[in-house]
DNA sequence: AACAGAATTGTAAACGATTACATCTCTTAG
DNA sequence: CTAAGAGATGTAATCGTTTACAATTCTGTT
């Protein structure tokens, strides 16, 4: 009742191992009529390779390793997806860890690639300095995607987090608002520091004073809750932000939701941008302004990437795709003129 | 450069191969001082144990497959993460694989779990009736979780479709309405026909005509778009329902929208009722109503039925986790008193 | 007819782990 | 003092592939 192997289909096509080999892998030449008899065998014994055997043998194991802060976020489906469809479209399984952001749970899965249960990794949970990735990149073939460790020469794809926040902070400021505010997270990913950056020099070029009370810090995980409490703590000032860019949707969520606890309306009385387009940032009212980010080509690409290196070429590139600024309805100009009410067609 | 094996720790530590073997899975009995000879060695060379070799050896590969339709859903976020928790917990690493809903990406898969790449399978893209998977399960451990294929006896944990939605209609028929209109989807998950079935009970029970004209299907996907659509034929009726209930949240937001574009309040002129309580459910206005699936819990639990069964266990138990009636703020009673206005805290 | 080379097939050695069995060294009981 | 048994270690077979190399048959050329 045990599965079959590849001396059984041999003896049952009358041939050699080797021969039944030769034909499944389709190298080496076989006569027609051999390849009949063990096409045939195969198909009356309905034998697959042990994959065990071939990867001791061939020395790969077709297995790509995806490394997640976590699944619940919904930035990461698409990427997630992008990187599935062209990697088993090569032949390549994945391989899901999710860290939960957790230092233990990170080295278990480096130690999986280290006894080699996959091939190659695409890295989404790593940190802004990550000396064990740096070690790693150097023995495996590895892509980080969305962020990635700034010293190091492995290769990421990402978009340009600096100039989207830039360009973000500017679309307000074009809009009339000087009293702009920053919801960003405690983590240590690169994009959340790069996206501060842009906020700051793109108020310091547009001659807006910097204002510490208008920055504020969610949790590290971009959590609903935490989002709704910062941006409780900037709407609680005296004179209170006009507009607030959040550093991710969930977080622009909070926003709003903080508001409405307020009875301040969005956009007329607080304009809110989000971060990343998720799928359903435009699918309740009011519907949300946001910086997209191409989730899906970043995962696929990510997967090409990582592809090429496994076949050999060398890594370290760095490749950045074009963000886009989507403009919804929780953005308005400021200040607004009120004589005619402008209502989201409630 | 390669990675070090276990002959050349057993020649670093000099002695044989077998003793190494038996310090590091620690059977058999191995001095002291040997022990500590092997480790240090061990220490020395950075030694990770060949996974194939072991599992060809073994006849194990401690990988379980975790096949889901698509994982742009937020509804299997968290049911991925309850299963990897239990799983890595107990030493096992999830593969993830994305159907898609499509066939020969699903046979694919099964092709994995056959040839071994996998000791068992948590699956939750099933049909109704899947021959293909019944075989499977003949073969290999398998665990079904949300969905099922009814005739088969293998293993699976879900909640009660039918009373769920047996439930929810009833619930709006207590706030006091009669025109309940139902969306469903066009696909063959026996949760769809479940609820379905759940609706018209309900409505039998309670005396109330079945109205053909309130039943309508959104794709097969439960994507957004299909629900705006679905909830739009309902609605452009002469006597429109007054509450709809939806087979999943993303339809019940589908709603949500088709009743905004028609100027219809929510809840004050269409109660809209979801299933499943994705976590964004209660992070926009109107917050949903909806029936709450312990997702985490199934999958936890899918993974524990699954441990079990790779133990040696027979399969073939269905459990059915409770579910739970979330009321908020998209159902009211009808008819509302209009006298003074019910708003939602704007 | 003889031979070179191509085409086909087979034999056996890897790959790196686990483990049944054999061997050897000590204790300890009789 | 000897036999038996426990404890520690080693030898070699095994898991199921792939593939270098050898062996055989076939083809066509001289």
């Amino acid at each position: 009742m045990r599965a079959p192997t590849i001396s059984q289909v041999a003896k049952e096509a009358g041939i050699s191992v080797a021969t039944v080999s030769r034909v499944m892998n389709q190298k080496g030449a076989v006569s027609p009529e051999t390849t009949q008899k063990v096409l045939q065998a195969i198909e009356r014994l309905g034998y697959q390779p042990n994959i065990w055997g071939r990867n001791l043998r061939r020395g790969e194991s077709q297995v790509v390793l995806v490394m997640v802060p976590n699944v619940t976020n919904p930035y990461y489906a698409p990427i997630i997806a992008g990187a599935e469809d062209t990697l088993s479209a090569a032949g390549y399984s994945i391989m899901l860890c999710i860290t939960n952001m957790d230092r233990a749970r990170r080295r278990h899965y480096v130690d999986l690639m280290r006894n080699r249960r996959a091939d190659g990794a695409i890295l989404m949970d790593i940190s802004v300095d990550d000396r064990d990735m740096v070690q790693l990149s150097e023995e495996y073939p590895l892509v980080q995607c969305c962020e990635y460790c700034e010293s190091a020469a492995i290769s990421h794809v990402s978009i340009d987090n600096f100039s989207a926040a830039r360009e973000a902070v500017s679309r307000l400021a074009a809009l009339g608002h000087t009293r702009i505010g920053y919801i960003g997270a405690k983590n240590s990913f690169i994009s959340t520091a790069l996206r501060h950056k842009g906020y700051r020099s793109a108020l310091e070029e547009l001659s807006i004073p910097l204002h510490p009370g208008y920055e504020d810090f969610a949790g590290r995980d971009y959590s609903f809750s935490t989002g709704v409490e910062a941006a409780g703590r900037l709407l609680e000032q005296k004179e209170r932000p006009t507009a607030l860019f959040c550093v991710s949707d969930v977080l622009a969520l909070g926003a709003l939701q903080a508001a409405r606890e307020r009875g301040l309306r969005v956009p007329e009385d607080l304009s809110v941008v989000g971060f990343d387009d998720v799928e359903y940032a435009s699918m309740f009212q009011p519907r949300l302004t946001t910086i997209r980010q191409p989730c899906y080509r970043m995962g696929a690409l990510a997967a090409s990437l990582l592809l090429r290196q496994m076949q050999g070429e060398a890594g370290g590139q760095a490749m950045f795709l074009p963000h886009e600024w989507v403009s919804r309805d929780s953005t308005a100009p400021w200040p607004l003129n009120h004589t005619f009410s402008v209502s989201n067609d409630l």
